[in-house]
DNA sequence: GAGATGGCGGAGAGCGCTCTCATGTCTCTT
DNA sequence: AAGAGACATGAGAGCGCTCTCCGCCATCTC
């Protein structure tokens, strides 16, 4: 299979003429080194396409140079056309390119697959581990953070864990949208719910809720996890328990564009019968008939940001414990 | 930073009252260990909570026991809506989950990205290398292949590179579309076509074409790049250099989605005056207003089927060239 | 019963790299 | 001008693992 034997420092400090010390060095970028021999032994490099072992590497340095981030629920759900995923990738692969370091992605769906990752986590194959969007209490993130691994997570991990993680502004977005349905006359407003094992799922339900007990308006709730699916089934259910609703507030776009079909299917017209308000801005969003109002979240900064905290906390460096982000409500014309 | 020093197989050896070189046969699976002995250095592992050091074992075997998955154009239009992408990834995961190898993913977008993706699989820090639907002729996969790494693409390269690939069959597929198109008495059918330089792009406007001429109707073509803004665009052109269009096959669904809320904008009813047919069947399309009729393509199927290659490839065992996956026609309400 | 056979476990040599430490070479100081 | 200091380079010891021998012992054969 193989096909030439690949050069290592050896071959190249033989053509360069100086020792492996100091080939390594020149590879490494120390200063220390005279000009003349550091062009030497750029040239030798050049000559034989030399490329350092990353195995030999890790080995003695004890680093691997790489960053897993971890994903729950891999088969199902997750990269459904959900662009929160692909975002926080986006973000996380940004920063990685530019403190050259490699992505490790795992989708951890079932039980196996989460042995899997805790194997390979707490094995300290990588010198950091970014969990996005954890599901419950996962305890892996505080086990890591316990064995001294970098850990950050995207969202605040229930139970109380200190873990430093990144996340947004839930519930100043959710009041902004609710008092903005407010300002517009709506009184009977509904919320379509996200999963309530999930901090963003309670978080924008807690906005909502709080948000509707300042105004002392009644709460008018059903949950959903998320997908469209479950966001028809809720409006649905909603219309039962509640046919007089004039607004609704959804935890995700995609919950929302159900929602407004729904709607539609049942003769409300969106919005003079019922105003609807995202949670994501999805590019769809924009899309959908009629455009959909919802609440921006800097989804790639999630993720940069995410990886700029574990790589800090990688080199040693101490970081503040949580990072929000802003969230900003985009009106379109379903609300 | 680091807490308690790791164990190594010299422990688990110590422990067990064996050798390393013991421990590590069971560690690898080996058979030729007694089970009284094979089960000591199973408790030993366990009490220790021993984890192979794979750099080390890369080290010796020459394998990293990780394949990289490539794909272009990171920080702009990946990942947008599309699903094509995400819904690879979860392909891959899935396999390698299940032969326990780890997914490096690489977003190369700049040319710096693409320099260090290509130090990064030259240099063999995977055991092989997965290419998502390049952009134009990249000498990359070639290149690669030359030095004896797998390497499995997922759209035959451009260029006549013999690089094993996996694909969809994008003209059965579009055939089977611009016949129902013209079974249901459609003459004047128009196509927004992907970007020329990927075989995406090509291979679905070539279906196109040679469908049109099989029916001896005129070509009416517009070029897209797969995006919402380039289907808009498109279709603003069509309407305006054929206005008495009567069907319109955009070469993604996404196209197709902008191009029915374009038709709207002008007047145009979707589908009474204007069929519109898409390409992908991503999970909008069922909730686009009409349902999008669309040509589905099996994508986790796609990243399977890669990176099952790809693992035989890596494995030695010799694998056919080309895979082509079938394509349906999915009839909703858009024609 | 003695030699042959076979299988299980141990010893030890690296895989390619980094990094400490020692050595050699200049330059500077007094 | 001689010793001290500074700094660049080389030598060499591993990092933790796998894998090829080798030896040992139990079993088998004639």
């Amino acid at each position: 299979m193989t096909t030439a034997q690949r050069p290592t420092l050896e071959a190249v400090a033989a053509r360069a003429g100086v020792s492996r010390a100091t080939v390594s060095r020149v590879v490494n970028g120390s200063t220390t080194v005279a000009e003349p021999i550091r062009e030497a032994v750029n040239r030798a490099v050049a000559e034989l396409g030399y490329v350092p072992n990353l195995a030999a590497r890790s080995l003695v340095t004890q680093r691997t140079d790489s960053i897993a981030l971890v994903m729950p629920e891999a088969a199902t759900r997750v990269f459904s056309d959900d662009q929160v995923f692909p975002g926080i990738i986006r973000g996380v692969s940004q920063e990685l390119e530019a403190a050259d370091k490699q992505l490790v992605l795992m989708l951890a769906g079932s039980p196996a697959g989460h042995d899997r990752v805790e194997r390979f986590t707490t094995g300290r194959h990588v010198d950091g581990v970014l969990f996005a969007s954890l599901h419950g209490a996962d305890p892996l993130p505080g086990t890591l953070a316990r064995l001294g691994i970098p850990v950050v997570c995207s969202g605040r991990p229930l139970g109380d864990v200190p873990v430093p993680y990144v996340d947004v502004d839930h519930v100043g977005g959710v009041t902004a949208a609710v008092r903005h349905l407010i300002d517009s006359g709506r009184r009977r407003i509904a919320s379509i719910a996200g999963p309530q094992d999930m901090i963003a799922g309670i978080e924008r339900l807690t906005g909502y809720r709080s948000a509707m007990a300042a105004a002392g308006l009644p709460e008018l709730i059903a949950v959903g996890d998320f997908t469209r699916e479950s966001g028809a089934a809720a409006m649905h259910r909603l219309l039962v328990e509640h046919p007089d609703l004039d607004a609704v507030f959804a935890a995700s776009d995609l919950m929302a564009h159900a929602a407004m079909r729904t709607l539609r299917e049942v003769g409300r017209r969106v919005p003079e019968d019922v105003a609807v308000i995202g949670f994501d801005d999805i590019e769809t969003a924009a899309y959908t008939d009629p455009p959909l109002t919802t609440i921006r979240q800097p989804i790639v900064e999630i993720g940069r940001r995410m990886t700029r905290q574990l790589l800090r906390l990688a080199a040693g460096e101490s970081i503040e414990p949580a990072i929000m982000l802003p969230t900003e409500l985009i009106l379109r014309d379903s609300a």
